[in-house]
DNA sequence: ATAAAAATCACTGTTTTCAGGGATAGCAAA
DNA sequence: TTTGCTATCCCTGAAAACAGTGATTTTTAT
């Protein structure tokens, strides 16, 4: 029953990762790994001339980014089912994977059995969580969502002062604007970032890939 | 040969990068897997009653830090080679890995190949890095580099708190603590840190893969 | 057993942040 | 041309952080 097994890429920059993927899903009988990849661009050529049923896509890839990867491989192959696995825990991220076409997004510390069982609700149509991303998604306040917030540029340097531990005044000095337009910044980075301080803040703002 | 076979225990808090450790290594004649470990306490009891020869160890672990969990197993049991595979690729923490007897550093984007050769080169008793390590050693600047801070149980506690936007009365509640207690758990962080204020703090504290 | 390290608590005074108000000017898109 | 966004500037008062110094108790390791 070769032509009823379902078809399945792997994309990760990690060839251990590839290796392991690739160990748990060989055992499934139903199962057949169609294709390798550590990086976005081979697997884009491949699926050219090879049809697959779903692809594993980490995130994190040296070439492309794999939300846009993403976005790629259902713009071109639309009846592919893309499963996204990735290290990166933060909402936003996982939001906009999502909004992208994948079918589901699983942290890297999944089990055997839940890495399995993933591949199958997808494939069945369903939209698919890890435990851990779950629990990500349905976070407190899923009102003002932090998605990615949408900084100005002299937000993103005063931001970058801040990280770098310098107070408002020394901020005003180095860029020659006033303390009180300064704290305006800072406030209104706060409030973007949704954080009560700045600890908070560098944090939210790290996460999002802004430090 | 059963005897004479290079035994090896794999502790990483993802399942699926100890299946692919597994795999890689299982084709190797001479190696043989002694014991896989998502955490840093079950290795420790089995090494109590099972002789290995070399720990590939994962830096981010989910109860002990890898740091502090090689300096235990070159402390208890110095014969054992402990080679570090980590996605961590901070100077500093290199370099406080090696401090603590590890035999090696290698980022987990190594390929099969380096793997196998680095493991080999590491029970020679040499010490070996990853190509990508070599570089990050290497580099610029290396005078006044912040090496990793070492932090207590408590310490970790409040930074993570503080990361996540509690002030210090919050955590003294939240600890059932004092708020001196706090403010001095908080001048402790701000000075290994080198840090001048919370902010900074936390950009160090995630650089050095605390948070 | 004892020394070292970690965790706890205490006080004072200064600096900085944060929340809450506003205001003005420039510029670009609708 | 109005509307919205960015960047700038201003003030106040309360809350929090930070710096400096010191001490006691508890745990851990040798």
């Amino acid at each position: 029953m070769l032509q009823n097994k379902t078809r399945i890429a792997l994309v990760d920059d990690h060839p251990i990762v590839v290796e392991g993927l690739e160990k748990v899903l060989s055992v499934v009988k139903h199962m057949k790994i169609a294709g390798r990849f550590t990086n976005g661009k081979d697997l884009l050529s491949f699926l050219n001339y090879t049809a697959v049923d779903i692809v594993l896509l980490d995130i994190t890839l040296p070439d492309i980014n794999g939300i846009d990867l993403c976005k790629s491989i259902k713009t071109n192959f639309p009846q592919i089912v893309v499963l996204a696995l990735s290290n990166l825990s933060n909402r936003g991220i996982i939001i906009d994977v999502l909004k992208n076409g994948a079918s589901g997004y699983l942290l890297k510390n999944v089990s055997r059995d839940e890495l399995v069982s993933s591949i199958n609700t997808a494939l069945r149509g369903e939209i698919v969580f890890s435990q851990d991303v779950k629990e990500i998604i349905s976070s407190p306040q899923l009102t003002n969502f932090p998605e990615t917030a949408r900084l100005t540029t002299r937000e993103k340097e005063v931001l970058g002062l801040i990280a770098l531990g310098k107070t408002t005044a020394e901020i005003s000095g180095l860029l020659y604007i006033s303390k009180f337009t300064v704290e305006s910044h800072r406030k209104n980075l706060l409030q973007k970032f949704n954080a009560r301080n700045v600890a908070e803040l560098i944090r939210m703002a790290t996460q999002q890939g802004f430090l």
